[in-house]
DNA sequence: CCCTGATTCGC
DNA sequence: GCGAATCAGG
């Protein structure tokens, strides 16, 4: 499949509408949303409504506002990656958080906040139904195992045989 | 696991 | 120029 004019019309059209990659490849049929965003690419119409996000890298160096960046102490939000069924066990007594004694079994474990410290809790949110967290930080827990180290991934050898197998 | 866009690089 | 594979993040 080729990109006329007319597909790269409807393309530039649906990605100004704010459809994602995915869903302007499904509407327009016979491209992947790879083939989507490489052609917004090379169109020069990345970037869109996604403002608040530096690309990718992290290297934000430079372009920093301080009217945004406001923060005294920032000691919580600190995933420890638990494991589903054995929480660190730790000390309790808050109430209105949901601690290692009010947490119930349909209840999201997804830690909080420092498990050394008193203000640690927990999601607390519906789990999903023999899950230990709910859909969105069970998710998040499944990330790990599929990318960690990549301080070399990008050998050319390495994706060269890829590419000949599946390309 | 699902998804999003971003990037690379052989073709 | 194209787009699969991959990355990075949610």
């Amino acid at each position: 499949m080729a990109w006329t004019d007319e597909r790269v019309e409807l393309l530039k059209t649906l990605w100004a509408e704010g459809l994602s990659a995915a869903q302007i490849a499904n509407k327009m049929g016979g491209v992947t949303r790879n083939a989507v965003i490489g052609k917004v690419h090379r169109l020069g119409l990345s970037g869109r409504a996604t403002p608040a996000k530096p690309q990718r890298g992290c290297a934000p160096t430079a372009v920093r506002k301080e009217e945004t960046v406001v923060k005294p102490e920032r000691a919580e939000l600190r995933p420890v990656i638990p494991e589903p069924d054995s929480i660190a066990p730790l000390v309790l007594d808050s109430g209105d958080k949901t601690t290692v004694n009010t947490i119930k079994n349909n209840m999201c474990k997804w830690p909080i906040g420092d498990p050394a410290k008193d203000d640690f809790h927990f999601c607390g949110q519906p789990a999903m139904v023999g899950k230990s967290y709910c859909s969105h930080h069970a998710r998040m827990a499944f990330q790990p195992p599929q990318r960690r180290d990549r301080t070399e991934v990008r050998r050319p050898a390495a994706q060269l045989e890829r590419r000949r197998a599946a390309g």
